[in-house]
DNA sequence: CTGTTGATGTACCACCTGGTACACCGGCCA
DNA sequence: TGGCCGGTGTACCAGGTGGTACATCAACAG
């Protein structure tokens, strides 16, 4: 039956998510997680399976957290914005926010499953951000600069420098004040 | 003579930005140097005080590189920004690149010393940004931007959207009536 | 009842990791 | 000459890695 597979590899995402890594060995995973290493293997055939299979699982929880209609139609960019950086760096998101950057690294590395990922975060920002800044550069820009402030903030742990920044870039909508759905 | 152990922690240097990363086993280190591990552990003591010796040799490279004075006075910001995106963006500086953002992992990791590395980062790209852009808000959001940058094009392997970010961001020099700091 | 099937534990494997023990060798000093 | 001393190779170690072989056990089918 899958349901205990798909039990398992719940538990399996939620444990690297508290890792904040994927570089979990098996053995300590499946302490993590209450199984044994024989049995990561027999679900899920392989550990490369398997990280590939959490990643699926962790863009799935991602796409419904972010998905398009999160925020009211004609909230400010600003405002909108503002949000996710909270929401972003709040402390229980830490693990995520990691296990992310950490995703992000492999993708660089040359990892094309995790590049796949990378691109997937950026479409899914991209579509949530654009109905609230239809200018395409000034939302390419605010991806650039927020995933510049998730870094810095990750290393300090201080979210303030990145909420001036985003703050700051949101200020005024830089042609017109009237936003238009 | 420590003129050996010199030239070593050069060449060691030299392997692990080929390599992009830290991460780097001493048999691997020792076979791409063309010494042994036997001899990385006489000279270094340890794998961990051969890391923290090629950040440190890593630090002064890049201040070196970075230093103010890079640029001649008055050269408008966005001149200077864009030539540091070209520079740090060029096919050569992608294994240093790369190393740099590892040590920041480590950084977000918990490393105290990739951690200091980091912010040593920042202070001098601080510095060198504040001779062409007196307001300290305005180089702190530009710094966390074009970190972003970086990152995107070292997923995604393209300049471009750096590019036009960090040119947008520094478009008119916030000299401008328009907008107050 | 018997046979098959899937879940599971234990023991094991080869390989890689940082690091060490020890022996050897060449050059330098007395 | 002799002896010491730093550079070096080889073999080795314990611990960890992903993964496998095999046996066991329960449930379910015939």
């Amino acid at each position: 039956m899958s349901g205990d597979r798909d039990q398992l590899l719940e538990s399996c995402l939620a444990a690297f998510i508290q890792a904040g890594t994927l570089d979990l060995s098996l053995d300590l995973l499946a302490k993590k997680v209450g199984s044994s290493k024989r049995m990561l293997i027999h679900y899920f055939g392989s550990r490369e399976n398997l990280e590939v299979m959490v990643m699926g699982r962790l863009e799935e929880r991602l796409r419904d957290r972010f998905r398009v209609g999160s925020f009211p139609a004609g909230t400010p960019l600003r405002a909108v914005v503002t949000a996710l950086w909270e929401q972003t760096t709040s402390l229980e998101s830490r693990g995520v926010l990691r296990l992310i950057m950490d995703v992000t690294r492999r993708g660089w590395s040359g990892s094309a499953r995790a590049k796949r990922f990378y691109k997937e975060q950026q479409r899914l920002w991209i579509e949530l951000l654009k109905e609230f800044q239809p200018d395409p550069a000034a939302v390419e820009a605010l991806l650039q600069l927020f995933q510049g402030a998730v870094l810095a903030y990750l290393v300090t742990g201080n979210r303030e420098p990145g909420r001036r920044a985003l703050v700051g870039m949101t200020k005024d909508p830089p042609v017109d004040e009237n936003i238009q759905r």
